[in-house]
DNA sequence: GCCAACGTTGGC
DNA sequence: GCCAACGTTGGC
């Protein structure tokens, strides 16, 4: 049982799309840094805890919990010309993006980035520190528990 | 819109 | 394999 934090533009995608999107759970499409994917292919499994974070907007931070619903798969809007995220360099014999699908828990109070940065328990958190641009990144399970009291 | 930080590309 | 140039992320 591992936990992460996902960063997700809720101009695509909210913790609001994800509860509402048929079975709570929407594909994680459009991951395109080899960190993130790695992290979503050789460490996620089905269960693992998820921290659902709004970035890039008024106020970014976590804006709900939720949790793995499927290990990796292929990602096919590298295939498609037309998509934002299509990768001419892929082949589908061998594709070089994987995505997971997500599960939405629940939504939580918005725990801002700012606020984050005032917890002392939190100080380690990789998306706390400086340069960190990671859209996925692994949360301690000490850094888990001191959220959920947090978020409760 | 700015810009710091980091990642990727490609010439050599 | 180095590294300069360029592209992207994402908070502010």
């Amino acid at each position: 049982m591992a936990y992460w934090l996902m960063k997700s533009e809720p101009d695509e995608v909210s913790i609001d799309d994800a509860l509402a999107a048929p079975k709570q759970t929407v594909p994680w499409f459009g991951v395109r840094n080899y960190q993130a994917r790695n992290f979503m292919r050789d460490g996620m499994q089905v269960g693992d805890g998820v921290l659902f974070y709004h970035s890039s907007c008024p106020e970014p931070g976590i804006a709900g919990l939720a949790e793995v619903a499927s290990t990796a798969y292929p990602d096919d809007t590298q295939f498609d010309p037309a998509s934002h995220y299509y990768d001419a360099k892929s082949k589908r014999e061998e594709p070089r993006w994987v995505m997971v699908d997500v599960k939405a828990v629940r939504k939580t109070r918005l725990l801002s980035l700012a606020e984050l940065r005032t917890i002392p328990e939190l100080e380690d958190m990789v998306v706390l520190q400086k340069g960190s641009r990671l859209s996925i990144t692994p949360v301690t399970a000490g850094q888990w528990k001191t959220l959920q009291k947090l978020l409760k």
